[in-house]
DNA sequence: CTTGCAGGATTGTTCAACAATCCCTACGCT
DNA sequence: AGCGTAGGGATTGTTGAACAATCCTGCAAG
């Protein structure tokens, strides 16, 4: 997220020389981050939402410590980070795994989205007057990168601007848990596209579902869009489910 | 919490011995428990939640290690736990504190929790007839707890009842995140409780009205349980509230 | 009254080691 | 041969000590 770019060298006014104090700022709340292990975590969280790590995969701790440079138990507490986000499970003595979802976790993801994300939608109607203008430009932002993103067929984009939307949708209600739990909640969807053979049919419809969407906030028609986003939510839903079954879902092992 | 629904993978087991293995399985998953870390969180937790430790209070690491009996990593490992919970926070090279709580915080806690229960309360309508007998056992179970408690004096103990009972309403609606996170937000309020004076008239209310709400609930009467629900929300959000602002917020401290 | 700087205390991180547990294989028994 | 069991090897769980980085306190100087 930068700002102005500022390049200026030999610029030391007083405008010029506060703008390189918030410029450092920035970097240093960046670099500060608890450090190592968030770090890690950080490697690891792109790895398992992009699908470099399959789930099912196990992460073997001495291999990692070697990759990533840090300290096992720092490790660990990279592990126990992302445990907490649900993109890795425990298993007692015998190591961390990214989790195999199932068509259970699917209905219950998406009914928690349901319940979420159209309530904040409904309670936007309550506080209208008291939401400043640039509210919804990151709503708009994020309908645009999907737009642009399908025009040049790259759907992991799609699929990742798309959940942006969303999480953005969830900020309007200026609920710190609420975006927490939305952030849970879309990484462990992201889990699940990666058992989906063809990403185009499963995010090309929302683009413009999205759009929709971001129109009526923008003309302050709440109660039509909650019930439009309601909709899109079940189908967003049959779509994953389907998609699963007819991947031929492994049927529980051993446990 | 199984619904029993499970596929029928083999039937060579009838349901008595299925349910004996539950049993075993239950009681191996106690003692396990991934050990020394979590059970250094157990003890934390309860002593957070039962308000030995007040909000604010800092938490050495080499004073607990000793008290607790682990190594640090352990206990650090236990302070992750403990923090993905909200019951504490870390401050960068400084320490982990309990945190302390404010009235922006009781808003946005209610706001999930009406949104989550109230959901709940209405979805039990849409599966009214696959729901077993006993499945209201639990909640009847709390409300004669709280009755039992607020005769003996133990107002605490009322509070605690009332929390189980909030607890066991989300599980109706078996979802496993969702008992999550209601456990998440309940440990969070009750951070909150501590710093109220009377916890009598903090709890006395909502004992006659669980009891109302769980009668609603066994008549099948879901529509009007969650209205009655949403206004109680609404009640308990504004007595403590209320019991906030009388105390006298102390933003000051030691400074 | 503010500024700057040591000192001590606490946290952040790493390392190496040992104990506990799991998985797999090979052995012995019926 | 089939099956239960013991052993070996690998991996995880936990510990303790050590060092670096940071924060807080108190004191001295301007």
């Amino acid at each position: 997220m930068s700002t102005g770019g500022a390049e200026d060298t030999a610029a030391d006014t007083d405008t010029g020389r506060q703008a390189w104090l918030r410029t450092v700022a920035a970097d240093v709340a960046r670099l500060d981050r608890s450090s190592s292990a968030e770090r890690a975590a950080d490697i690891l969280r792109r790895s398992i939402t992009e699908g470099a790590l399959p789930p099912g995969a196990q992460l073997s701790e001495v291999e990692l410590t070697e990759v990533l440079e840090v300290s096992r138990n720092t490790l660990r507490e990279a592990f126990r980070l992302l445990t907490h986000e649900g993109l890795l499970v425990y298993k007692l003595h015998r190591g961390v795994f990214v989790p195999e979802l199932d068509e259970h976790d699917v209905i219950d993801l998406y009914r928690l989205r349901r319940v979420l994300e159209v309530d904040v939608v409904r309670g936007l109607a309550d506080r209208d007057p008291e939401l400043p203008g640039g509210r919804l430009e990151p709503l708009h932002d994020d309908v645009e990168a999907a737009e642009a993103a399908a025009s040049a067929d790259r759907w992991p984009a799609v699929g990742t601007a798309n959940m942006r939307f969303h999480q953005h949708l969830i900020g309007l209600a200026d609920s710190a848990r609420m975006d927490a739990m939305t952030g849970r909640l879309l990484a462990e969807l992201r889990l699940l596209f990666h058992v989906i053979a063809t990403p185009r049919e499963l995010h090309e419809p929302y683009i413009a579902r999205n759009r929709g969407l971001f129109e009526l906030l923008e003309a302050r028609k709440y109660e039509q869009a909650a019930a439009d986003l309601h909709q899109y939510l079940l189908d967003s839903e049959q779509g994953i489910l389907t998609a699963f079954r007819d991947k031929g879902l492994r049927p529980p092992a051993t446990t």
